[in-house]
DNA sequence: ATTCTTGCAAAACGTTTGCAATCCG
DNA sequence: CGGATTGCAAACGTTTTGCAAGAAT
């Protein structure tokens, strides 16, 4: 259990310590993508806020976390598990995971476009059937 | 030309003023997504940044402009011309047009969901030929 | 005439940063 | 030990807001 996360660290050459084990296990326990104050509160409010930041970035720039944007102003974060994208009511704000993927097409666009893509953000806006 | 705008405010049920109209040409003739302070920059300073806001939320509440995220703070606008996407380089912050789409899933997309889909984001992340 | 939009200034908010103390390897 | 991480507090920059004046329908 902790183990895994100590080795997730290691395997992306990041330091491991306390609070970056806590975060990691703190997001895969949630249940979707969470604020940063959301994970401060999660914590007991044992991080500070601009370590949480800190730790994040290194996170999202290996690919171990998801960053993504609900257009509220505020940042979420997942872990990436099973990897999938969200469609948003922008009504109600409900929230639901969509199980579709671009994925399939992202070999061929490596190849139009000459990129090595390492991440993307995919987020449907729309209408939820309480709300059309 | 003119005409053509205060139509689309017009088909969208939103008042027709001239700083609209100016925004919306402006948007139009600009090559790529613009941000606030470009956008700003661009009508010679004769908007006010809360102005521009304003109505940008209004227009990509009704679709008529597309607001993106490149992770850098800021928000990016564009008019919705030929629709597409994007790819930016996590290192040098270069970013091209991509167009590819996942508008052909759309509609079965709205069958699974139960939504009806307005809008979503998509942006590709990666390290381009120079930076790879 | 009434509703909606605008500019201004100030506030709010999420995020980033510098620095000293602490932890990791 | 030496380099990376952390907490704190303060700064930063974008976005939002209240209000009075002005424009649109």
């Amino acid at each position: 259990m902790e183990m895994k996360h100590e080795e997730l660290l290691k395997k992306n050459n990041l330091s491991i310590t306390k609070k970056r084990v806590l975060l990691l296990s703190l997001l895969e326990k949630s249940k979707g993508p969470i604020t940063i104050d959301e994970i401060k509160k999660r914590t007991g409010d044992s991080m500070d806020t601009s370590t949480i930041y800190r730790s994040l970035k290194k996170l999202v720039d290996v690919g171990v976390i998801y960053q993504t944007d609900f257009r509220d102003g505020v940042s979420y974060f997942e872990f990436q598990k099973e990897h999938h994208h969200h469609i948003i009511c922008t009504n109600c704000k409900n929230r639901e995971s969509v199980d579709f993927c671009v994925s399939g097409s992202l070999k061929s666009l490596e190849a139009k476009t000459g990129y090595i893509i390492t991440n993307h953000i995919f987020e449907l806006f729309g209408l939820c059937k309480n709300c059309s």
